[in-house]
DNA sequence: AGCGTGACGAACT
DNA sequence: TAGTTCGCCACGC
């Protein structure tokens, strides 16, 4: 049993389409939270494991973060692939373009 | 020097 | 004890 935290990160990450992704800061910022950590944890406990497309996740860096699952980083990385999501170097190309924004 | 980011750490039950 | 939750601090540019 999630608590509504869990729920609000949840709900703002089904939001976002495939072959888009998001990152820590707009969950928290959509949340209201200041904690991106808490989002990152979160996620990272994926509670709701396939309805959470945590690997859709992503620092604003652009990179791929951080990712605990089967090949780690390089699975995700995968998945994004999968998704639409053209990945670099290890980091999503056109990162921006995939970005999803709770503005919409 | 200041702001933003971060898949954590510490505290509570 | 262990599991779970939520926020601050440190590092980089």
């Amino acid at each position: 049993m999630p608590t509504p935290f869990q729920e609000e990160v949840y709900k703002a990450l089904s939001m976002v389409p495939k072959g888009c992704v998001t990152t820590y800061g707009a969950i928290a910022a959509y949340l209201g939270t200041q904690a991106v950590r808490a989002v990152g944890t979160a996620v990272g406990k994926n509670p709701y494991a396939p309805k959470v497309p945590c690997h859709r996740v992503v620092p604003v860096s652009g990179k791929i973060g951080n990712y605990s699952g089967e090949g780690g980083v390089t699975r995700k990385i995968a998945l994004l692939k999968e998704e639409g999501v053209e990945t670099v170097a290890g980091k999503i190309d056109d990162f921006e373009h995939v970005l999803y924004r709770y503005d919409s």
